[in-house]
DNA sequence: TATTGTTATACTCTATAACTATA
DNA sequence: TATAGTTATAGAGTATAACAATA
């Protein structure tokens, strides 16, 4: 299949699997936004406000405000940058990543459900696919990559 | 693979994949819930303001709102239903269907920049996952009603 | 009396602009 | 002077509660 039409047609196909995820994710008193920046911390680990707020889409002073009440949820915690005292670093806690756990978990049992709905090959393209799947969310973009490695 | 460790793998991949989607979605003034509604609509036809609800996991009033939103800028119409006085039908109109055409073929197009920098593999075993990724996305979901009423 | 949808009000989240501190 | 982050304020979006209309 030519790149372009499979763009076009995973595209729309996204914009279904997106209502999907939204439907398995559990109202956990975190905002899709919330959530998505404090898994982006677990994953990448301690990174700079500005970063964030970029990779999430949304302006320094929104995350300035998100950070600030993940902090006082106790999900994450603020370092100062020792190369850069301008720079805040803001890493997930412990009890950050419980809480990614316990999301996640609860996501996984009703997915399960779901999965378990579908044909034994449906469910050996998509296992087969979870590589390539990966790979396309790891595909740097522009927000990620240029202040990312600098710096 | 069996259902349940496919299950807790796609879990986890769509968290990213989510994330993914945002950053190609466009900002054309429609919130994710208003284009996940407005794309609902598109999909399913004329749907009644309740049953929309429960589907985005939104409170009735808020979707009451939403849909007065939507109305104002043209994107759909709220019409009468014939069989019981007390039904709202909301139909997308050709500007709702020419704005998600527009902001699709704006996502397809970031998401071709990101496709081709995939191995040939993967966009193989992507193309052939796509029908997989549709059932995925198609099995019906019973907590909708509940998901609504417990927020 | 139950169901469908709306209105009223408060709270959360985000954006823009102005500010502080460091480089 | 430029950059990182915060504070101040306003607006969008949502939830809960109370309401109106129809079944």
């Amino acid at each position: 299949m030519a790149p372009d039409s499979l763009a076009a047609a995973l595209a729309v196909d996204l914009e279904r699997i997106v209502g999907l995820f939204r439907s398995l994710s559990p109202a956990s008193g975190l905002s899709m936004t919330a959530a998505a920046t404090l898994a982006g911390i677990e994953r990448l680990g301690p990174q700079r406000l500005t970063l964030l707020a970029a990779r999430e889409g949304v302006t320094q002073p929104a995350m300035t405000q998100l950070i600030s009440r993940l902090e006082e949820s106790g999900l994450v915690r603020r370092e100062p940058c020792p190369d850069d005292g301008r720079v805040v670093l803001v890493a997930i806690t412990e009890q950050g990543r419980a809480t990614l756990a316990h999301r996640r978990s609860a996501r996984a049992e009703r997915l399960a459900g779901i999965v378990a709905q579908l044909s034994p090959d449906h469910r050996a393209v998509l296992a087969a696919a979870l590589p390539a799947l990966d790979a396309l969310a790891s595909v740097p973009r522009e927000d990620d990559a240029v202040r990312g490695a600098t710096r």
